[in-house]
DNA sequence: CTTTATCGTAAGTCATAGCTTACGGTAAGT
DNA sequence: ACTTACCGTAAGCTATGACTTACGATAAAG
């Protein structure tokens, strides 16, 4: 039960830049920052958050931290869509059936 | 380009509960307000966002508004979720692999 | 050993947004 | 027509959280 956490962690959305900066290309938090309108320690918060919610982890190269995303958040956030995907296209099909066998 | 609000608007844990409340269910405002601990005003307002997401819809019944689970908002999530799922693994898939390799 | 680069954390500020109460508006019931 | 049920919106309050600056820590470089 970690996709409410994932789900929370990308709701923000410099967050969830960060988190598509980190998933198009693994890069320590100086490079990261640089692209971005935010300080360099703002970036570092969101990266706790987002390391939090399984999203993306670190791996230490000498005194930089380089970040790559982590397939763990987008696992739990998948089996959440697929979930309610199937529950409300079900429903959805039989809305439209129901409407047309009415009309 | 509408992933971005479905992911803002289910960033909240109370409007995620909205959300899940009228998948799995078609309900009126009143009904979802009774299983929440929020009053029902509030439960407007999150429809009011889940409905601009493209995440809910309704549709007017006497002076009840039953609302129902939209597909499209679903949709914009999973194509973005889809996107970075393929990145992601394929790159997780290599690193693993080089890893093997060096060692 | 000193200096430099890179980063995480703490403290503090401030805007956002979620919640409540109050109100008005529409549709059904009597 | 009057009352009741159900709902959306406005106004206001408050807490959450996102951001910044300042500091301390670690590792490489010289």
């Amino acid at each position: 039960m970690t996709y409410d956490k994932a789900l929370s962690a990308l709701g923000d959305t410099t967050r969830r830049h960060v988190f598509e900066a980190v998933a198009r290309k693994p890069q320590s938090v100086g490079q990261i920052a640089a692209d971005m309108p935010v300080s360099r320690p703002a970036v570092s918060q969101h990266l706790r958050v987002l390391s939090d919610a399984g999203l993306v982890m670190c791996q230490a190269q000498g005194t930089r931290r380089i970040y790559t995303a982590c397939p763990d958040g987008l696992d739990a956030l998948r089996s959440w869509l697929d979930r309610y995907w199937s529950e409300v296209m079900s429903r959805f099909a039989d809305e439209v059936n129901s409407g047309k066998e009415d009309a």
